[in-house]
Formats: C-alpha cells, structure tokens, sequence
DNA sequence: GCAGGCTCGATCAAACTCGTTCATGAATCT
DNA sequence: AGATTCATGAACGAGTTTGATCGAGCCTGC
C-alpha cells in the first residue's frame, strides 16, 4: 500500500469510529507504530484529525469518547476466537457469522491474506481499511441493535457461494448437543451459512454449556469442530464428541 | 504495445483501483520500473493522475468517491443532492449509487420513513443510526479505494429486489446523451440497477455536460429524469429532452 | 505521591524509491 | 547506407520511508 493511501484510510477509520489509538490503526494498517506516529503527525500538521495522546481523534466529530480506545478485552473469550483464528490457513476463505464472536475473530486476522465473507457490520468496519483481505459482504436487511444483515437476500447472497470455514456464534449449546439461537430471525441465517462451508467451527465459551435458546440452529453432527474452554460442561461436552465433533480448548 | 496505449491502461488501472505502485504496475503491463515511472511523470504532467512517493493515484474526474479534496462544488453538488431527495415521498423505496453523489443524497434523507437500498458502504455508515430508515445492503465484493461493493453478488441481490427509485451517479454524459462511467467494474452493477428501479434519476452537475468516461452504462432513453444546475451544457440538455427525459434544474 | 506501564520523539540502519545517465535496438529521415 | 530520433532497461547515487531501539515524559492505580 501506498504511503498517501495509507494516511487516507486512517483519516477514513477515524471518521468511521470518532477517535483510533496508535496500536489500532498499527494492527489495522499492517505497519509498525512508528509509521503510525509518523503518520499522524504528519496528518496533524495538515489539520485532518486532531492528535491526542495514543492516538488520534477525527477532526469534526471529535467530541467521541476516547475511553473506547483503550478498552479491555474479554480475556478468555478472545483466547477462543485466537485459536479459532488459528485453524485458519493463508489464502483460504471463511464465512463469519452475527455476533460478538465472530467480530473478535476478525480482530485476529489483520494483516493475514484471506478471503473473508459476512454479515457482521462490525466485522465489515474492523477489516474495512485491512488490504491483504478479501472482503465479501453478503447481502440483506440491516437489523441495527445486532449491527447484522439478514432476510432472504442474506440466504440468497450464500446460495452464490462456498468457503472452507465458517465460525458461528451461539447462545447456548443444549445437553443433547443441539445448537440453539435465541432470534428466529438469524436461524434460517444460520442454516444457510452451514450449508455454504466446508468446515463448521462453533465457538462457544463455558456459559454456553449447556445453554438454551428458543430456535434450533442444527445438530450436533453438522458441526466439525467445536473452540471453547475448560470448564465448559463435561457432559455436553461428550455428547459432541459422540456425534463426531472435535472439540478444542483454547 | 504502444506507449500510448500503455498509458491509458495505466489510468484504466488507476480507476479501477483508485491507485497503484510502480512495482505493481511494471508487473501488470510487463515493463521495467523506469519506464513506469516515466510513464507516470508524463501522466501527471497532461494531469491525468497523481504521483505519490511509490506509485500513483487515480485523479478526481468521475463520480469518484471520497479523495477529501471535493469540498469545491460541495454547494452546488449538496443543492442538487437535495433536490433529488425532494422527489421521494415518504413511504417510498429507494436505490442509491456508488460514489459521492450518492451519498449527498443520503444526507438529506435523515429521520425520513424510506427504504433505502444500496452497495455504497459510505451510506450504509450515513444511514447506520437512523431508526427511521430501512436500509438494506446489496451483497458484493469490497472495493476498498471507491467504498463500494461490487461483482457477480451485487447484481444477483439486485435482480432478487425492485425499487421506485434509482439515483444514479455518473462521470460525464456525452453530448449525444449517453451516460458514462470511468470504471468498468461499476457498469453491470449500475445496468442492473437501472433494471431494478421504476423511476431512474441521473444526477449530474454542470461538469458532467458534456463529460466523457471509458463505459457507456446506458442511453438517455433508459433515464427518467435528469437533475443538474443551471449553467449545464444546452445541447446535451436538449438532447436528453428529445430522447424523452425531463431535466430538472436544482 | 510513587511505581509501573504506556506513549512519546529521536536516532539509526536497512530497504525502498527517485531521477539521471548511459547503452542498446528499432524505426524514421537524409 | 548512414545518421537521427525515440523508447527502453540497467545501473547508480541521492533521497525517502520504515521498523527497531532507547531514554524521557505521561498516565493510572494504589
């Protein structure tokens, strides 16, 4: 990437999300902190955000909480998405589901070469400005408080395609090893994004085992892996490793 | 091949990408790296691209999205970008383009009951928070530079959707009436659009009469109506007439 | 108000890019 | 045929960008 495309998309990710921290935009760009440094300054100097101390602030709308910047992450939530990033090899494609799970993993593949598909609107503004990924977004109805795409145009958009891995996202897995969702809406979603991968990766933390949740999603035997943590329910657990799942600890 | 030729790929390549490095470009059209960077320095001199440390970048000609350095005709553009929000009654469905115009448009459509279509991700971020707004999103891939979504998935969504309006942008209408666009990639995306929609609006403002671009994306006869500004080009305009569009002046 | 962790700018070496120069070969002119 | 023009690629020194490192300064929690 060049130099000034560079500097245009930081003016652009501080636009999108009000203010950016230097190791954000660092891991975000696939460049060291220094250029990032550099960057801003340079930027700074021609009144196109405002520096601030780790970061940078966009210009106009600069009244944002900065705070967000140096928010603390779920520690074991992102060990899972971590390993789940992990199975993953260069130039291979993925599907990411709705959710929070989904979004951390994105959060791991920055600066990785891969083809990346979703209909995660928080997953699409991470890897918006990250050049090495091919993005993809599936089509749909935007559904603001999941900041997800859904409906028939979302089934219809995985109908045109298949990748090697999809990593789904659950409320809750049942004793008997059946995948629950706690939206109707997303379930049909879901099924359609099984159908369209290789690989079905769910990642799940100990909460969700056993879990509930009003819709069905699939059995058991539709998954081929399962990334969650010790502590997570034994006997579910078992259940899965009987319908031929592979269950990882992260 | 030809010099010439060579250079006009080298603006092609640019449009396409919204910028390119020497490296790159020498590798695209199998030349060395010196003649590249003479070819640029040429280019830059007829003010056909601009050359950045490393490469170059596509110039601001078309409806070309998001360079920071169209706050020029920003009144003029925003005048026409109201009136054409003006034409939609509450309740209706609408289509939006690629590239700024489009967005202008979707600036004047905050806290309004409308349903909003689009594969322009600088809207889907306008348009994110309003509650009042049904957006959806046509599938596609991301091309990063234009902040679009383009290919194979964005026409499929569009043939599974039907709107009353399409607001479509443009990088020059030829004196004969044809509406152009720089980009090649944009073209099938934007004939199904026209395809897609009961009432096509081009909007264009004075620069546009005439304009040129690479694409002919359609005939004046698949226009509903023109929106443009006073000082547009009179027998362009009268052209647009005879071939039955009515020509608005914002 | 103190300690520990971050962030900062400065500095340096390595990698990259730039414009210039020169030699080569093809096409055109004399 | 010989001379001239022109585009091209290789080579080179100068200038630029980048990532790593380091000491100084700033923030936060105790």
């Amino acid at each position: 990437m060049l130099p000034k495309q560079r500097q245009d998309q930081i003016v652009r990710a501080l636009r999108a999300d009000g203010a950016g921290g230097v190791k954000v935009l660092a891991g975000k760009l696939g460049v060291s902190e220094a250029t990032i440094r550099r960057d801003l300054e340079q930027l700074h100097a021609e009144g196109r955000l405002t520096r601030v101390y780790g970061g940078a602030l966009a210009v106009d709308g600069g009244d944002e909480p900065f705070a967000d910047v140096n928010a603390i992450h779920a520690e074991e939530k992102d060990r899972i998405a971590r390993r789940a990033a992990e199975l993953v090899t260069d130039g291979e494609s993925l599907l990411l589901d709705i959710g929070t799970t989904a979004l951390r993993v994105a959060q791991h593949l920055h600066g990785r070469s891969l083809t990346v598909v979703t209909s995660n609107l928080a997953v699409l503004e991470e890897l918006q400005n990250d050049e090495q990924i091919e993005l993809i977004v599936l089509g749909g109805f935007v559904r603001r408080s999941y900041r997800s795409l859904v409906g028939y145009l979302t089934e219809e958009s995985l109908r045109q395609i298949h990748v090697d891995w999809l990593f789904l996202g659950t409320s809750g897995v049942r004793p008997d090893g059946r995948v629950m969702d706690s939206t109707m809406i997303e379930v049909p979603v879901k099924r359609a994004m099984i159908k369209a991968a290789d690989q079905v990766v769910l990642l799940a933390d100990r909460t969700k085992f056993p879990g509930h949740g009003v819709a069905r999603v699939c059995e058991p035997g539709e998954l081929s892996m399962v990334v969650t943590e010790s502590g997570a329910d034994e006997a579910t657990r078992a259940q899965l490793t009987e319908a031929g799942v592979k269950v990882v600890l992260a």
